[in-house]
DNA sequence: TTAACTAATGCGACTAAGTCGCATTTAAGT
DNA sequence: ACTTAAATGCGACTTAGTCGCATTAGTTAA
């Protein structure tokens, strides 16, 4: 699916600015805060944040809050669980496909922290 | 232990907003930012920051952001996970005793978010 | 094409959680 | 009691995120 589809997909209209945040968001490996791209990025502060709420709202995308207490969006395509260590505040996808549950519950995602492997 | 030799443990002066902020917290069942108490407690704002911030380095308290953009506080007496609802921003601690592991990480919390019971 | 409608944008002002510097107070050792 | 360093209160500050409003731009239908 392009950005285009993405995009339409949602009844949303296709602007310059949703066209700039989402190719940014498919090429991050990892979640990214406002402040990682706002230089690479010419729409208003308040445009970004309006749209990556709307996204999250249609489930295009996904966000958390980390412990530097800004908050970090990726793309929600395959649901994975994240760490954040502790010490040196890395974030880190965990891609392995068990994702833990948890009986009574929905679960729509899941933050490990604590020590990471380099900062043991 | 009562709150004298918790304070006292880790070579902190017994002052009484230290007293004030521990008994606090041993009384809450589930954890709480600084809005949900500020009316009950005699302390400073600054004065409330700097010994939480002062109890979670000498691993006394725990903190976690929740979606509400506020920090929330609790004892660290067991470790549990927690479950917040991404709907009613509900906070929930999870007393199930299996923590799950992460294999290379070392696992100092774990928050889960989604739907919760009352939700669905 | 153009016109009309409405959603999206940029901008500046604002909000509020949390922090900081500093003068004053207080806990604890002698 | 006296001394010293740590803790406190207060006001000012920082900054991520939000809001209102005037302007612009995407979409649809004539
Ligand atoms: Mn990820
Ligand atoms: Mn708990
Ligand atoms: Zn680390
Ligand atoms: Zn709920």
């Amino acid at each position: 699916m392009n950005i285009e589809e993405m995009i339409k997909n949602k009844n949303l209209r296709l602007t310059v600015a949703r066209t700039e945040l989402l190719e940014m968001l498919l090429k991050q490996s990892k979640p990214i805060c406002y402040e990682d791209i706002k230089e690479y990025m010419t729409m208003d502060k308040a445009t970004f944040y309006r749209n990556i709420s709307r996204f999250e709202e249609e489930e295009i995308v996904h966000s958390f809050e980390a412990n530097d207490k800004k908050r970090y969006f990726e793309i929600k395509i395959d649901k994975h669980p994240h760490f954040m260590c502790n010490y040196c505040h890395k974030i880190e996808c965990i891609t392995d496909p068990h994702t833990p549950l948890l009986e009574g519950y929905i679960v729509e995602s899941v933050m490990f922290k604590g020590r990471c492997s380099a900062c043991q």
